[in-house]
DNA sequence: ACAAGGATTCACT
DNA sequence: GTGAATCCTTGTA
């Protein structure tokens, strides 16, 4: 029983604000999209068990990174009871922490763009594909530590990159705030109703 | 065993 | 604004 076992369209906003810490580097979540595995087609997890969505079945808490074009890790924190596939992509946040060992991982990029998007931010907090299956709720190399604010606006909208239900508002990011990514509409999807 | 496509980023025009 | 890079996962033969 955890905060991260109801549904993950309500859950997924409350990472909002929150700090996740891989050692000496820390980064505000600012932006977040929910992904469900039984209704939802953009989701790995939609088309059943796999090698490579197993853990999204699992216990809630625990991370499901996956390899994405060929050159970006993109980090999920896993939703839902054990038994149910969903999780939450992290898509982007502030550095916060342990700058210097950031920008180092980025090499040449403006430190508000050091965690700025799914595959910078695993990048600058040092997130691979070592670390699924691993349990950020503590014990771990990798934690979260929620830190909800009530009065804090949220905003919601599509999702992004994704071809299949692109429209189904489940994009949640902290209004206004500066270190969230530049949405952009995937080629692929269709266009958006009038 | 093979082919297709992707929950993206970066450099260049 | 546009296009290339790059390799893993999945479905199909």
């Amino acid at each position: 029983m955890t905060a991260l076992d109801g549904p993950v369209d309500q859950v997924a906003p409350m990472l909002l604000g929150g700090l996740l810490r891989h050692s000496e580097v820390a980064v505000r979540i600012t932006e977040v999209e929910a992904y469900d595995g039984a209704s939802d087609p953009a989701s790995h997890a939609y088309r059943g068990r796999t090698a490579r969505t197993e853990v999204m079945f699992g216990p809630p808490g625990r991370l499901y990174v996956y390899f994405s074009y060929g050159m970006h890790w993109a980090a999920n924190v896993v939703c839902g009871p054990d038994g149910t596939a969903s999780g939450t992509l992290l898509r982007s946040g502030e550095v916060v922490e342990g700058l210097d060992v950031a920008r180092a991982r980025r090499g040449r990029a403006a430190d508000r763009d050091l965690a700025r998007g799914p595959g910078r931010l695993t990048q600058a907090l040092g997130i691979n594909g070592d670390h699924v299956g691993t349990s950020v709720l503590g014990g771990g190399p990798v934690t979260l530590t929620f830190d909800p604010q009530p009065g804090a606006a949220v905003s919601v909208g599509p999702r992004v990159g994704v071809s299949a239900e692109a429209d189904r508002p489940w994009r949640f990011w902290l209004t206004g705030d500066r270190f969230v990514s530049v949405y952009k509409r995937s080629p692929r999807a269709p266009a958006a109703l009038a």
